[in-house]
DNA sequence: CCTCTTAATTGATATGAATCAAGAATTACT
DNA sequence: AGTAATTCTTGATTCATATCAATTAAGAGG
């Protein structure tokens, strides 16, 4: 299990106040599936991921969930809320078993006198801040064959790594509509799939359906 | 037109500091409807908006565009971006004449070291990444019908301000798409249109589309 | 007040992806 | 190896919304 320590975030603060902190810290253990927050819910704490992977994620009225980031320990988790007094925008749930570390928030607030910890805290924010911005752009621009062509493109050994059906949530899509669209790829000759590995014969015409949402020829 | 000095952000710095900055500081003059940046393009400055309105937005492959925001001077643009070496995510385009200030990013970042300075530019992320938050589940779980309760819920005035078309295109669907769901809206008595003044009648049902995605009844 | 322009409405059709429903192919389990 | 359980594929249908096209309504300028 990681420390406070362990994250760039804290490694700025010396060891006397990481000492305070580390104490001040309620460590929870969490098994498999088990949920740490709920989107809507309202928070006390610094949500810090000691160990395991975490999913974040939307649920929309139908129940369908829309998937936005996993992270994994060591990881300051739902951070911009600790800022502001809002409620978290999304579910998280672990996808293993792992331990959270709740930091007070009055603690976490006064660790902001000390300006390498703000300056790096506006490092860590301006990341996750980037993290949305990439996922606003997948979930508004992308077309599903524009989503499949960047994970082909930019993480190619995901799909060696999971089963389909695990991609196409990721994706949020349906693993009907990924398949379908694997096999169109296919027909295309943009790649082929053998057993579990892919691979790509036509990396231009990935970048252009990227670019454009859709197949070149058709 | 607005200085430095006017936005909390740099309100902390002392006035010696300030007078640096704004010594520094590289102001334009945009007309209406010019571009400041565009989507993609990588930035050496700050932009601050010392006057004027500006909407950032989006473009898709088909030529359309996602509306994301409207700023109002004073205010600092595209805040994250200073910090993470990254494209613009949006265009940013001027809906009035106005002027922007471009802070060099060298002198941008040599002011983190004020503690009370980077605790104000925190602040100012988190307001921002909970915009991108709002946006992010507009687009991504509301229906058409759900954002449009939502604007009459949150901002019933906007109807009386500005014409059904700018605020299709502020809600990211078509003008026709609107007309139709403001028109069921008015069959099922949720609410009435008089000229432009638009009364809720039934606050309940627009509650439960926000939260359903769907009218109650049908 | 009347034309001209812009905005709003309405209908028909198209589109991308989800959903529903089988079947086929893998993988896992004794 | 042989059966069961999962996962993947394929087809038919539905759904929400965009697009295209035409008409009506409203507002602005002379």
């Amino acid at each position: 299990m990681y420390k406070l320590s362990d994250l760039p975030l804290f490694s700025m603060l010396n060891e006397e106040q990481l000492a305070i902190m580390q104490s001040q810290l309620h460590i929870h253990q969490y098994d498999k599936d088990s949920i740490v927050f709920y989107e809507g819910e309202k928070n006390q704490y610094l949500y810090i991921l000691l160990e395991g992977v975490v999913r974040l994620y939307k649920t929309t009225p139908k129940g369908t969930q829309i998937h936005m980031h996993n992270f994994e320990a060591p990881e300051a988790i739902a951070l911009f809320v600790a800022f502001e007094n809002v409620e978290f925008p999304a579910t998280c749930e672990f996808l293993s078993d792992g331990y959270i570390g709740l930091l007070p928030l009055k603690l976490f607030h006064e660790c902001l006198n000390n300006t390498d910890f703000s300056v790096s805290l506006l490092k860590a924010l301006a990341q996750r801040m980037k993290l949305l911005a990439t996922l606003l752009h997948k979930e508004t621009i992308f077309s599903s064959e524009a989503k499949i062509a960047d994970v082909l493109y930019t993480n190619p050994s995901i799909f060696e790594r999971l089963k389909n059906n695990e991609i196409a949530y990721m994706l949020n899509m349906t693993p009907e509509t990924l398949s379908r669209l694997l096999s169109k790829f296919k027909k295309e000759n943009i790649l082929k799939i053998d057993g579990h590995i892919v691979t790509i014969l036509d990396e231009d015409a990935l970048k252009y359906i990227i670019e454009t949402n859709k197949m070149r020829c058709s």
